[in-house]
DNA sequence: CGCATCCTTGACGAAGGTCAACATTCGTGG
DNA sequence: CCACGAATGTTGACCTTCGTCAAGGATGCG
């Protein structure tokens, strides 16, 4: 399954800039000196590229440091003992992964490319060090934790709809926010996750996702060619989800 | 649905100390002066006690504090635009909630009591304040915000079971778990959401949940009464999900 | 060009949702 | 303490949705 790490990124169209990339607050916390700026870009680690298919991390890995998605996509998965993959997230550019293995320093999941892709790392013991001097660096470090943590919270709910279609509208829903949070299309979205690995990541079988899909495209919600999908109707999917997905900053309402 | 928050506790069977409680390596970290030992236990903060049905938050809502439950049980859960309720998760006494508000100070689901509850309550500007002085605070949180996360990884895993057999054994199997993490029985479990909590929460009709507990019964996997769980068949459970769930020690492959 | 992988489509059957009736539990007030 | 009603849980019959199996296309890579 593993390839040897040689890669020509081409695909330079999804690369973001440190700017744009959500462990810039780490890297580059403003209101910091100047030489220690200059010390974290210098711990700011770059791990060989990735090919499609290589391997990030394993389950059950030594957590190196905290990963962020450059350019590329990676997706996270569980091997149950039958050797079926069960799909648990996948990563776009300037989303960070590994978090959950901070706690105990061991990856729970795989990690595995979606598409050649580049990605920075920050040692986790270069962190620890840091941050003893430099509490800001902690406390951006629980601002993105937490920001995850409520993005898992929205994936916990997108999982529990009772119905194919409203987990895959959500599914779309929930890339194109992640999309163009970072910069990119609304609603031109590349999602490289296979049709199987969709379908292993919402529960469905993977003729259901690909109905599902037709479906859409005839009722001209979305239209897509292999895993380029643009949507259409935003609407339509929100209905399917049942809520508006911009929770965040709904009123309260007492 | 709120009612005054007037609680006799008399439910204290569940009720934990701040030994097994996940809080409380924020509360009392081993190794700080004990001056600031106690001004953390100074600020702890015991909300009034809940009723079931009495919400501890809402969508929307100005974050208040890191909750950590004490005795009783809570669920988290979205309300769409039609009043449907999806249920998000459930958090035992000496589990932490509302951590994922920390990054934009805004609740991003309700909080509802499941049964007579008690809570600690660290506010968050006293956490902020302190943490500043005494980093090591920080790194406990920052180590609590992982390991929720981490457990929120494996909730996405289970919810993207295939069959809803799988799904409730998933779930029964978690809460067995962080039972037995909490110095609680695993096999004797008091798991207070209703049938159509437990559906909503996994993507089921309540009927279907109702068929599958008859059916684990008949089966001699569990039995239960009422809310009252006991399993008598891990073994079976686990076959269900798929995996043995003790992943998280799991030795690595390379 | 040819093979492998991925995707789509159709036919069929099984799993689970829906509707309805009934049972049980729990809280409330007499 | 009992009686009542509301809320919750269970069971059965039926029907929809989705999974399975099989075949055929599309796409990409060597």
């Amino acid at each position: 399954m593993t390839r040897a790490c040689q890669a020509k990124i081409s695909d330079i169209a999804t690369q973001i800039s440190c700017l744009q990339c959500s462990i810039n607050t780490i890297c580059f916390p403003s209101g910091l000196d100047l030489d220690i700026r200059d010390e974290l870009y210098n711990i700011l680690n770059h791990p060989p590229p990735l090919e499609r298919g290589d391997l990030l991390f394993r389950t059950g890995a030594t957590m190196k440091g905290i990963y962020a998605v450059r350019s590329g996509a990676i997706k996270t998965y569980i091997t149950d003992e039958n050797g079926q993959e069960q799909v648990t997230g996948y990563y776009l550019p300037g989303e960070l992964l590994g978090l959950g293995a901070i706690h105990n320093g061991r990856h729970f999941q795989n990690a595995e490319a979606l598409e050649s892709s580049y990605l920075c790392m920050i040692p986790v013991n270069d962190i620890n060090r840091l941050s003893k001097s430099h509490p800001q660096i902690q406390e951006q470090l629980i601002h993105l934790l937490s920001k995850q943590l409520q993005n898992h919270h929205k994936m916990v709910w997108h999982l529990g709809l009772k119905n194919a279609t409203s987990r895959v509208a959500a599914l779309l829903l929930n890339c194109s926010e992640r999309c163009h949070a970072r910069g990119f299309s609304a609603s031109e979205i590349k999602l490289n996750l296979s049709r199987q690995d969709i379908a292993s990541h919402l529960g469905l079988a993977v003729e259901t996702v690909s109905r599902i899909f037709g479906q859409l495209k005839k009722e001209n919600v979305i239209t897509f060619k292999g895993r380029q999908i643009d949507i259409l109707d935003f609407d339509t999917l929100n209905q399917h989800v049942g809520t508006k997905m911009a929770t965040t900053e709904k009123i309260p309402r007492i």
